[in-house]
DNA sequence: GGGATATGTCGGGAATTGTTGACATGTCGG
DNA sequence: CCGACATGTCAACAATTCCCGACATATCCC
């Protein structure tokens, strides 16, 4: 799976709020777009997107979309960010040990 | 902290690669340039770009400018990522019950 | 001091992204 | 069948991002 869609999907607040609000519950198109302030159509173009990322899954009811969540993309993103927390967590060590120095 | 610097600062893949670079060792920011195919003052701007975003910190040492990684904004986009992984955590446990029942 | 080096910034142009209103398609309910 | 509804797509424009070459500043080395 290739995260550069994923990151690029997620670089808009719109788009991240979106899946937010799948995360709660999946929602036709238009009750999505109902809690922006933009245009119905910006809004499915956004969803476009999210589709393209593979963020989001699309079925068809009557004269609906009905939206839902699909997380697995952001699995990977966990997984580029993997190297970078034990960065960070070895600083936090690294800072543990200087307090203890400090005590002493 | 604001994700959102954070969010579009990682949405280039130059950017991205960047502080992966830095993630192995601090370098200069003629090092940096030289990894890459577009020009230096290109570079330069994407650097100013981390900066903005707290990802990277910059240290001056006679004409060179030494940059590091800075990775506690990334634990910002972990935190965000968080709520989403129950997510996906809860599908595989519902496959995992699924597949036992299958086995019955 | 003076030329070479390292780097940030700026102006401008190309490319991409974001937004809107108009339109097309498909569906519902009578 | 027909009007109302839900939605995606398109053309056009605005805003933003990306990139480069030129320039300014500071530092190094002789």
């Amino acid at each position: 799976m290739n995260t550069a869609p994923v990151f690029a999907a997620l670089a808009h607040p719109v788009r991240r709020q979106v899946i937010s609000l799948l995360l709660v519950r999946e929602r036709t198109a238009g009750a999505i777009a109902e809690e922006f302030e933009i245009s119905r159509s910006a809004v499915s173009e956004h969803l476009g997107i999210l589709r393209h990322a593979n963020l989001v899954r699309e079925a068809k009811s009557g004269r609906e979309r009905i939206y839902s969540l699909n997380a697995e993309p952001l699995a990977g993103l966990r997984d580029w960010l993997e190297p970078f927390a034990t960065y960070w967590k070895a600083r936090l060590s690294q800072l543990a040990q200087q307090l203890e120095q400090d005590e002493q």
